[in-house]
RNA sequence: GUGGAUGUAGCUCAGUCGGCUAGAGCACCAGAUUGUGGCUCUGGGGGCCGUGGGUUCAAGUCCCAUCAUCCACCCCA
């Protein structure tokens, strides 16, 4: 055991894959339903992207990012999120100047150098949408209402959705000295993190899990009562858009985001039950990221969902059994001699859309049949010294153990019959 | 980046107070009178005991380091 994955990386293997296939369907059908349409972007892009689009003071520009050169000492950056290198797309290709708003929807993998554990990787998965050019708030409601039919598609019901909005520009830069002034005479009091947020980040000392903080702090202004008219008024829409579509959430005046660009809706999903990381989706609105990036003022909302714990949340709270695919038909030559006829017939099978295998590792005649039970398979096709000297083929249908003897045409067509009825 | 737990066969794990050629179940391969699967039985292959150092007559077992995994902090999806 030499080689190893890299730390924080790991392998999907066929009977896994099964899975990720299963919600990466729901998940494009249910956005396709939305009338989002698949956006795929590189995997790396120039580092400069991410430290605009992101913001120099997160995490991840600051500590999480892969960032290399490459051969012509380019900074290029593994991509660590989806919104950004969407936006560059919208700027570059002009998109913003046809029909808007942009319906976009992405999957893949993401990097981010931090410490791995359950529901966290360095490359790990997002599905994720953006929608350009609109600021209606009915709009934001609806990129919710899709995350939670994503959910409701998953039988993944016991989730929790946090909402909030963190305003403006303008009402965030008021909320913000509002706050350093609040908090300045308690500081003294705060954990050593939350000291340093007050500095870099203050809207993060609010959501610090110590409980001394939270008491340090009591009483502090939300930023729902900071919110100016016009960022009010678009909160209170997407709030009555959820409860007139039956969506239940959690108004939370802790929940800020930690990408740069969220202004106005955010929102978070959770599922308790999945371990620490239990932020399974997240997003919100960006008004001021396209501009951040040198493209025209154009307003855009999204989310992300974290595939990973989006499997270990099926697996600890709901769907587990998942089929995997098996073969129709398995040839089975009973004797070396025949070989050819066998894989001439194996070609023909697989030419008329039945899914077929063979044997290839020299196994006798009853070896093989063991092996065609391991796979599953439906029927099995026995080439012999009698199939070839009379000219039929037998067939066993190895759920009822009945065998026939059958020419080319009407093996095939037999079964094709039974697989179609499937 | 910080703290804690754990690394033995492909997988799940046993291995006493340091003491013989390191075990089991599952999986894999072969056979049970030679053209027929699942059950059963018999046999077989497969282990630098994570890696490197140390203590000892003797280390899977004790000590140190390192790497990795897991749990939590942090952060986020």
């Amino acid at each position: 055991m030499q080689v190893k994955a890299p730390r924080g990386t790991y392998d999907i293997l066929p009977n896994d894959s099964v899975k990720w296939q299963y919600i990466e369907k729901i998940m494009k059908d249910s956005a396709e339903s939305f009338g989002f349409r698949e956006i795929r972007t590189p995997l790396f892009e120039h580092t400069e992207l991410f430290q605009r689009g992101v913001g120099q003071g997160t995490d991840i520009v600051s500590k999480e990012m892969y960032t290399f050169n490459d051969r012509s000492q380019r900074s290029l950056t593994l991509r660590p999120e989806g919104t950004a290198p969407c936006a560059r797309v919208l700027i570059e290709h002009g998109v913003f100047s046809g029909v808007m708003p942009v319906k976009w929807y992405y999957q893949g993998p993401m990097f981010r150098y931090d410490r791995p554990q359950t529901g966290r990787y360095r490359q790990f998965h997002q599905f994720g949408v953006e929608a350009f050019g609109s600021n209606n708030p009915y709009l934001d409601a609806e990129v919710i209402i899709l995350l939670v039919e994503i959910f409701s598609r998953l039988g993944l019901s016991d989730y929790e959705l946090h909402l909030n909005s963190v305003g403006c520009s303008v009402c965030r830069d008021a909320y913000r000295q509002k706050l350093l002034h609040y908090i300045a005479p308690l500081k003294e009091r705060l954990c050593q993190d939350c000291r340093q947020r007050y500095f870099q980040n203050p809207l993060r000392v609010l959501d610090c899990k110590i409980e001394a903080c939270h008491q340090a702090i009591v009483g502090y202004p939300t930023i729902y009562d900071s919110l100016c008219p016009y960022c009010q008024e678009h909160y209170s829409r997407v709030k009555v858009a959820l409860e007139d579509n039956g969506i239940s959430y959690i108004h939370d005046n802790n929940l800020v985001r930690g990408l740069d660009y969220y202004s106005n809706t955010a929102f978070e999903i959770h599922l308790p039950g999945i371990g620490a990381q239990s932020a399974v989706g997240g997003g919100g609105r960006y008004d001021g990221l396209v501009k951040a990036l040198g493209g025209p003022d154009i307003p855009g909302i999204g989310f992300a969902l974290g595939m990973e714990r989006l499997l270990l949340a099926l697996d600890r709270l709901g769907k587990r059994e998942f089929s995997q695919p098996s073969l129709d038909a398995f040839v089975v030559v009973m004797n070396d001699s025949y070989e050819m006829q066998g894989l001439q017939l194996l070609n023909e099978l697989r030419r008329k859309g039945i899914r077929a295998d063979k044997d290839y590792g020299g196994r006798s005649g009853k070896a093989q049949m063991k092996y065609a039970g391991k796979t599953a398979a439906r029927f099995v096709v026995l080439v012999g010294e009698e199939e070839v000297e009379k000219g039929f083929w037998t067939l066993r249908d190895m759920q009822n153990k009945e065998q026939f003897q059958l020419g080319q045409e009407e093996l095939i067509s037999s079964i094709r019959c039974v697989i179609e009825a499937k």
